[in-house]
DNA sequence: CGGTCGGTTGAAGCGCATCAATCCAAGTGG
DNA sequence: CCACTTGGATTGATGCGCTTCAACCGACCG
């Protein structure tokens, strides 16, 4: 499962220039990672970035009492470990079987500097990441367990379909452990909302590790991804309003 | 209250190389707003990048039937609007009276790409951002409301005081309202939790506005800031398990 | 086979939300 | 100055959604 190849194409709304960030790491050695095998714990120093060839991770914190989050999921594409802290925040293992380039930290830094075509694109990658992080913490604040588990499969569809219109059937390669440490629930919790999910109509599963999406709009509708005119109806001239001198 | 002079000293532990992020705005005009007056909406377009002077805002999204959520407080020295994305992505808005300068977002990533000092600064800021969402995403997901307050109360703390260990008086400018939306909780719990550690005394009301520290430790203990060795025991050499070919 | 691991399903309980009343402080206008 | 209002905060009573605890199921494996 979760068997693809790399498709290289396809990534940030960065402008497509000749050097691009995977270029960057593809020189390095594929490393490989059975799944359930960390590639570095929180707290660790810093050494590496990696690169995600192929497969899955899960990057998650642990508070007392054994209480994990998964705070998110990487798949092949995405970088893992950027940060200038020089001590790792969160431990990341492999869900799947995961092919992995690794780049020194520093000389990453110094690549990254000295490249006026690469810093966009990391830059545009953390404010991705940023954003999602946001998307985050709304569904763990105020949504539902349907709507959590909802939305869930709908960032997955849409991250394996490279952001195109999701996919019918969505892979889903991580345990219902790791879905409700991501989602602030429990297993039973995010197993009773799958089977709801499922007696409705909107999903029908496909194997454990899979689902497909029969009515992607009630999904959506579900997710509480309100298609609301509301939000934008005070937009017009918002930034007007502040007193703009000159 | 919240009144403070702007320390400019003492921010990100980005190398304090000459020129920092506030010289760059310290030629713009200050403006003023209000305490809750909006600075720009979610989907307004992205035309700049704003420094607080003075004050506290609250930024948040809406989602649907209303729910509101605060995804963070930004302070005097932090950056508000920072993004590549051509739309904000959340509403900011003046908690008290507030002070900002502002600078044309092109204009800021300019001036961000031709300065090899300001860089790091920037980018060690997005890194704080990044670390604060994964600290709220854990709060939100796994703790309780106990744990939340207390942890909003350190982290107000830390934040008003630059980092030293928190200060005996915590000014609190929000309202109840803000605190929920931002913990994830209503009011209600919001209130009975902070009556509840009043009771305990570990804190002591001082307005409605403020509270004083009695008992910081305790805090720490009830805001699950686990001071696990648990953590750190299987560190020491993570990174070598990996295949790490020359 | 028994054993384990991940997943599902059921029953009971708890923590927080909800609804509602009251309180308090700060205006505001007569 | 005092009634009246208004918005935020507190406190209480009740209910619900999710957690917790526990049993059970199916697939895989030695």
């Amino acid at each position: 499962m979760s068997q693809r190849d790399v498709d290289v194409s396809d990534f940030a709304d960065a402008p497509r220039t000749v050097p691009s960030l995977q270029t960057l790491f593809s020189r390095q050695a594929v490393e490989k990672f059975e799944g359930g095998t960390a590639v570095f714990w929180e707290g660790d120093p810093a050494s590496h970035v990696f690169e995600v060839v192929e497969g899955v991770l899960r990057v998650f914190k642990i508070i007392s009492e054994g209480r994990r989050v998964i705070t998110g999921f990487i798949y092949p594409g995405d970088l893992l470990g950027v940060s200038l802290k020089d001590h790792y925040l969160y431990t990341a293992e492999a869900v799947t079987t995961t092919k992995l380039r690794r780049f020194g930290r520093t000389r990453f830094q110094d690549e990254i500097n000295h490249s006026p075509e690469l810093r966009p694109q990391l830059f545009a990658r953390l404010c991705d990441e940023m954003a999602a992080a946001q998307d985050q913490m709304v569904l763990l604040a105020r949504k539902s367990a349907e709507e959590r588990v909802a939305s869930f499969l709908l960032i997955i569809a849409r991250r394996l379909s490279g952001n195109r219109q999701a996919a019918p059937v969505i892979e889903i390669p991580m345990t219902r452990l790791d879905m409700a440490d991501y989602l602030g629930l429990t297993i039973e919790t995010v197993s009773r909302t799958m089977t709801k999910l499922i007696a409705s109509g909107v999903i029908a599963p496909c194997g454990r590790h899979a689902v497909t999406v029969c009515k992607l709009g009630k999904l959506a509708l579900l997710a509480g991804e309100a298609d609301d005119e509301d939000k934008h109806v005070a937009s017009a001239d918002s930034v007007r309003r502040a007193v703009w001198p000159n």
